[in-house]
RNA sequence: GGGGGGAUUCCCGAGCGGUCAAAGGGAUCAGACUGUAAAUCUGACGGCUCAGCCUUCGAAGGUUCGAAUCCUUCUCCCCCCA
């Protein structure tokens, strides 16, 4: 166990918004082994880029020797946390909800383990939520929170304002059902401290009061900032939306990508974030690219460690692989089993039959274009290239000699937009 | 309860009977430059069987040769006075 650094690490890279009693905190830390919690509630069947920097963080206090528990939120998923949320969430099936938690459930595991002193531990509030009594919850539970001081929190200030949108009962009380979770942590397992993003502070400190008046118990909660760029633009978003932790849904190409286009003012700072590097080591880079002339190292850095952190270190291979190819407009090097391994390692492509060998239908089919007539746009602005070849008009049909080894076609959109076409 | 203002293409926002797929800005995309950057400059920016056609200006009707623009009703937002 490493004393009290654990904090000064945090601190260091800026992981820290908020602490209640940061003194007192940072020195059972230094002294003995806590253990923390961090939810996760089942909003979809993925998790996202979002979500990874606090369950990084339950591993960098496994790292500093503390017991780690990842909740995954079987009963608050059937509720929706109202948190700075503009409208009221629409209710999913309990299947919905019970599928999704077993799928984030199996993303999180890897990130921890669950083995030695400081194994994690995988929980569910819906095991205490489930059959919990309706009379039992207003009694026990209900009757510790004032509905005044609820109304005052600024998480939900927006939906009380206005009348257009307003709250539920069922939303409004979701802060109940995290603060209880929090109880039920320290009474099982003697959890002292929650995480989570600066807008689940007003959860946080719910559960630290509730604890508090029903388990006499002193607990902490700390909270880590949002992640923002420094365009002011939302972080974590592609032109295909979200970027998920789920290899089907982004793929570790495009995961791995979206992290080498990062901006030269954010890489060093997302270093921090999202690897475990130590801060000397991340100065080193950010040093290092000031005083080169030309392309920084930070991007390919951030892009291998994150890709492995998520991925593993063979979708990195085969993200570097496939960049690699598509990047260097060298295809002459290509070999059919090239293309083959390209398409199986997660490259962008179609298959489309041998008798549509239209460019405009083509261009459509691999998503490089959004409708035909963005085709038609694309290719008589010159930003369309087959097989690294620019130059194809509008009425453009593909040749036998332009289905390399009979049956692959390499279309390019624009500077980084790749499909790869799969004859058939 | 009374009075007034408004709803326009992803967003903001002009248009107020034909020349309107609709000014301008933002976002986005593309081209040049570059580092698969940033900044900058240029262009595109409803759809299609694309020099033509079709669908859009809160909804439904109506007037007119012709409506985003005028009339009627409806829905929703905002402001002021009680």
């Amino acid at each position: 166990m490493h004393p009290s650094t654990l904090i000064q690490d945090m601190q260091a890279r800026g992981l820290i918004a908020q602490v209640t009693d940061a003194t007192a905190l940072d020195e059972i830390l230094g002294k003995e082994q806590v253990t923390l919690y961090c939810g996760f509630d089942p909003t979809a069947d993925s998790l996202h880029l979002g979500h990874l920097v606090p369950v990084l963080v339950l591993k960098r206090f496994q790292m500093a020797g503390h017991k780690p528990i990842a909740l995954v939120g079987g009963a608050t998923g059937m509720i929706g946390d109202p948190s700075f949320k503009a409208n009221e969430r629409k209710l999913n099936t309990p299947d919905i909800v019970a599928d999704w938690v077993g799928k984030i459930r199996k993303q999180v595991e890897p990130f921890l383990s669950f083995e030695g002193e400081s194994a994690a531990i995988m929980a569910n509030n819906h095991d205490w939520f489930g059959q919990m009594n309706v009379l039992d919850f207003l009694r026990d539970i209900g009757k510790h929170f004032s509905v005044n001081a609820m109304i005052k929190k600024e998480s939900v200030q927006q939906r009380i304002n206005r009348d257009d949108v307003g709250i539920s009962f069922t939303e409004f009380t979701y802060s109940l059902l995290q603060g209880y979770d929090f109880v039920e942590l320290n009474r099982q397992h003697g959890c002292r401290l929650q995480i989570g993003g600066s807008d689940q502070w007003g959860n946080i400190t719910a559960g630290i009061d509730l604890t508090r008046r029903m388990n006499q118990q002193q607990v902490f909660g700390l909270t880590l900032p949002l992640v923002t760029k420094s365009d002011g633009t939302k972080f974590g978003k592609t032109e295909g939306g979200a970027v998920w932790l789920d290899p089907k849904k982004t793929s570790p190409y495009a995961f791995y990508q979206f992290w080498l286009n990062t901006a030269d003012a954010d890489v060093y700072k997302f270093l921090r974030f999202f690897t475990f590097m130590s801060a000397a080591e991340i100065d080193a880079i950010e040093a290092a690219d000031k005083a080169r002339e030309g392309k920084p190292e930070g991007q390919r850095i951030l892009a291998e460690q994150v890709t492995a952190l998520v991925h593993g270190q063979a979708a990195v291979t085969a993200a570097q692989r496939i960049s690699q190819c598509l990047f260097s407009e060298n295809l002459d090097s290509l070999t059919e089993d090239d293309f083959a391994q390209l398409a199986q390692d997660g490259m962008p492509s179609v298959q489309i039959d041998r008798s549509q060998n239209n460019l405009i239908e083509a261009l459509f089919a691999g998503a490089l274009a959004k409708s035909k007539s963005e085709a038609r746009t694309f290719i008589q602005s010159g930003a369309v290239s087959i097989n690294g070849v620019k130059g194809a008009s509008l009425e453009h049909v593909f040749s036998d000699a332009e289905r390399l080894f009979g049956q692959y076609t390499l279309l390019k959109r624009g500077k980084k937009h790749y499909c790869l076409v799969r004859w058939h």
